[in-house]
DNA sequence: TTGTATGCGTTATCAG
DNA sequence: CTGATAACGCATACAA
């Protein structure tokens, strides 16, 4: 590939001139500027990034971390992170991590080694002081899925306890009293969170849980399935049941559907995050919106914010909470 | 960030002993190595990307153009490359496109500023020769989703109008003959072939397609929703409907079960893609295989060798070419 | 085994 | 308005 000599040797002229009708920061005489810019055409030259890096010290990229691309709910993440990257003129970077603390590690110190300047992570497997370390080292660090309060200003985060609770206070008001859980077999605070809420939330209707009533799987459609098998097997009765995700719930619909119930009619079900799949599935899916898209916009403006020159208005915000709210389709109803 | 040098100085070094016990391709003796890896981990240093790429001319970086993160379809296919990028040991940079012109050149052209060494490209929107162009300019270029004589060895691609023909011939030896087509609004060649293929099918069984009974929206569940909605206004009466995509299938299934139809008993209905989706909804969604995973990985693989330094045996194969085959699942019945 | 010097492709500073 | 020149951080050829 061509660099900036050959263009300025074919131009004619030196490689800084070049350089200045690259960046249209100083004025070029018209005549001389045209002859540069026939020459770049001719050869196809484009400025190579990493020199430019090098000498300018900054990238004007964002690296985002999550833990795979093939998930909707990720997939929607990246996709809003590198929406409003794009109006900055920011690259985006991805890196997966997949639920292990070491590959989320080593996602992180690719990024940095590319030099990001911002830095978008969904860390499920890092322990906080490792997050917190790495904050205070990375200028532009935000995390998109937790609280932590030393580094709260940089906290975009979900109440999780408080979806659980959502869930549950929908189908307990709903009548119902032998409830299911199902939940992912991860060890991520997430589930334990969710699960917290929903114990809470059956607490105050005194509605009992027992761990029998609880089944674990993978996060996925096979997991639901394969949760509702076990339920069976240990002869749970119940007529609700809460999952961990959209996609585990419509497993779930899936079993219990084989098994000749009737959703909702005989089994109420009740999934997690609205990804889009809920709205598209049969029955539609009743779930716990997650608002992920604005999430991750909140985080991107945030990463951003934090290694912009022109520091604005000091934020007066401790952190960023969002809270869940219920989607009532048509997936649970009364008892 | 710490550089070299500061190792350097704080192991009492000099910067080429630091570069060489990074890349440990020559031999430094046991203490200062250990002199220098403390030092290291003390700075936290990280070797700059762009100095490396720089120097050493090569930057084991994989460019990927997709239309849109967002999309399940092409999140599969961001990871499948990821997968084997992996690895390869390659960092990946994705860069969406958006079915446009002009952005797919520019996120081609940014990736090319980055030094990626190789491309795997899904462009739904350059024209022939500019692609063409791109192939013969970049060492690692690879097309995923078209095929172009003049670069064939360079295709990895899907046979859409084949892919066409086996879903009209699933339905048509079903028994049905009052057949409606869903396509997509966008003007992309897939949709032209996957009808091309339709009508070849149509042609042989003697069954008639007319014009209005081929409706078009937007490629997503909204989109299938409306195009049975300009169905049923135009008066159009018909027993099984083949959609552009599966999400569009679901909108489609949706708007009948609206209408009081029953989902394969009165409409067949038929998707393509097979995303994780088709699997998921109800009824499960009779659709077309397009196994995309493959493809990606082979696209990837396929790229990676074209700048593999250890040419191996020379292929013999002149484009990859994959056929669709059908997944029966329940939203397709007899007539 | 280790250090010195040079260059990768750009931008920026300083003269002219 | 334009041209040398230095510097960015690192790897490597060449010396020692």
């Amino acid at each position: 590939m061509a660099t900036i000599k050959d263009v300025a040797k074919l131009a004619g002229v030196s490689p800084a001139t070049v350089s200045r009708v690259l960046s249209s920061t100083v004025v070029v005489s018209p005549k001389t500027k045209a002859r540069i810019e026939k020459a770049i055409a001719e050869l196809d030259f484009r400025p190579n990034a990493h020199a430019r890096a090098l000498v300018s010290k900054s990238t004007h990229t964002i690296g985002v971390v999550i833990s795979q691309l093939a998930d909707p709910f990720f997939a929607q993440m990246a996709s809003s992170i590198e929406n409003v990257a794009k109006k900055r003129k920011f690259k985006v970077l991805v890196s997966t991590g997949s639920l292990d603390a070491q590959k989320e590690l080593t996602a992180i110190k690719s990024l940095q080694a590319q030099r990001c300047e911002a830095m978008v992570v969904n860390s499920k497997a890092l322990p906080d002081d490792v997050l917190i370390d790495l904050a205070q080292r990375i200028p532009g660090f935000v995390l998109i899925n937790k609280f932590i309060p030393q580094i709260s200003e940089r906290c975009v985060w979900f109440d999780n306890v408080g979806g659980g609770k959502v869930m549950a206070d929908h189908i307990a008001s709903l009548g119902h009293t032998q409830i299911a859980v199902i939940s992912t077999k991860d060890r991520i605070y997430d589930a334990t969170h969710r699960l917290n809420g929903i114990r809470e939330s059956l607490n105050d209707y005194q509605i009992p849980l027992l761990d029998e009533y609880i089944a674990h799987g993978t996060p996925d459609y096979d997991g639901g399935r394969a949760a509702v098998e076990s339920l069976v097997l240990r002869g749970c009765q119940f007529s609700a049941v809460l999952c961990y995700n959209d996609a585990m719930a419509t497993g779930v619909i899936s079993a219990l559907t084989d098994l000749g119930k009737k959703i909702p009619d005989d089994v109420s079900v009740v999934g997690f995050d609205d990804v889009l799949l809920a709205k598209y599935c049969m029955p539609k899916l009743t779930t716990v919106k997650y608002p992920i898209d604005i999430m991750a916009r909140k985080a991107t403006e945030l990463a951003l914010s934090f290694i912009s020159k022109d520091q604005p208005v000091k934020q007066v915000v401790k952190d960023y909470q969002y809270k869940p709210f219920l989607v009532k389709r048509e997936s649970a109803t009364k008892y």
